[in-house]
DNA sequence: ACCTGAACACCGTTCAAGT
DNA sequence: ACCTGAACACCGTTCAAGT
């Protein structure tokens, strides 16, 4: 007898690390970091969690590759197409996005022990652009530094801030009002809620603020500019 | 028959809210995040867990106390002692300071919906401190912004890069090399692990570099300066 | 007023047992 | 080769019961 045919038995794809990668990253997207547990994922492919460990080594494992899957989604501009202050600007800014549909990956991104192909390509690229525009090594790694601290510390604060839209600052600030009994004691944070209630807080401009203030100081520090 | 000495049946000091955070203090510090479980902190207090609950509401109310316990160890100069640039370069070095001591903080320390005092006074201060040297409000709010991001980012960084000291850095580039097999397709990196194994990091000194960077171009763009 | 035991609905991971 | 059930040592929190 014949064994029967593929598409009859295959009423589940089969596991592999890759369907429990994808999984696991739609679950941190949807539920955040407390949200991927090996048991929910194992719901997810409908599937036992005890099942997971024959294509994981463990959650870090997974961590490792979401990390990876993340770094894929960040774009570098190739060599020589764009100048550095623009390929790094750009840079930043598909990090930031990349954080912002991925937050709870803000913590793990450095760091890894073992870099994923898509990690290791990403930090070639951009030591390659700094090392290319003519910043001797110690001068790119300040500059990757920086540049780094900033986005990631951005992204958390971003992450963190109890606000979202421009609409919900002078809600948030209302509630802050309530929880502080003494603002009068706090004259500078009382301007703080006045005025950001009335004008509201806009992440993107804040974020290419504090960007374009560190990409025009490093290029004042560029060799050979 | 009087009552027994108060000194007798003080076996244990009574628990209080007080005695209760600066416990959960201790233990987050020598164990991490993940040792601040609540069973661990009556564990700790010769209680059992469900005791704590009366004394504080529940573990985001410790965690609001803890934050506060951390901004109160952040020094800022009172106004007029210090140029704006002194004082924020000192506050910006002990924030850093205090998320070396504490790192299980720098997740939490931006976004509490219930600021306590100390945290308050704080960002009082900075604001003060800005605004008094000639930043107009909306400067001040990018000023901050753009110092916070880069004092947090940068202390997350520290906290998750697999090294500490300059010494083990060539160990873990060597790890590093170890878990990529083909290093030669990125220049750039191995040339970081190559100079980085020979020369070292120094965290401090990469912190500094970073922040006078900002400093400076704030400086420069401050009114009336 | 404060503390506890038991319970509920969870964790990551190991291991022997099943198919 | 892959999946599972039971188990271990944990979580935060609620609630009725104790003192």
């Amino acid at each position: 007898m014949a064994p029967p045919a593929k598409a009859r038995r295959r009423h589940r794809a089969p596991l592999t690390r890759e369907r429990v990668l994808r999984a696991a990253l739609a679950l941190a997207d949807e539920g955040g970091h407390e949200a991927l547990s090996m048991r929910n994922l194992g719901r997810k492919l409908g599937v036992e969690a005890m099942s997971l460990y024959n294509h994981v080594a463990n959650k870090e494992d997974i961590l490792d590759g979401l990390v990876d899957l993340v770094f894929g989604e960040i774009d570098v501009a190739p060599p020589g197409e764009l100048d550095w202050r623009a390929a790094m600007r750009d840079r930043a800014i598909s990090v930031r996005d990349a954080l912002k549909r991925h937050p709870w990956a803000i913590g793990l991104m450095e760091g890894r022990m073992s870099p994923g192909p898509a990690n290791l390509r990403h930090h070639d690229a951009v030591m390659g652009c700094l090392r290319g525009a003519g910043f001797p090594f110690r001068a790119a790694v300040h500059a990757l530094s920086v540049m780094d601290a900033y986005i990631y510390g951005f992204a958390l604060q971003e992450k963190n801030l109890p606000f979202e839209t421009p609409d919900q600052v002078s809600e948030v600030m209302e509630i802050q009002r309530g929880n502080v009994p003494d603002m009068d004691a706090y004259p500078h944070l009382a301007e703080v809620a006045t005025e950001m209630a009335k004008a509201g807080y806009d992440y993107a401009t804040e974020f290419e603020f504090g960007l374009d203030l560190i990409l025009d100081a490093l290029e004042r520090s560029r060799p050979g500019r």
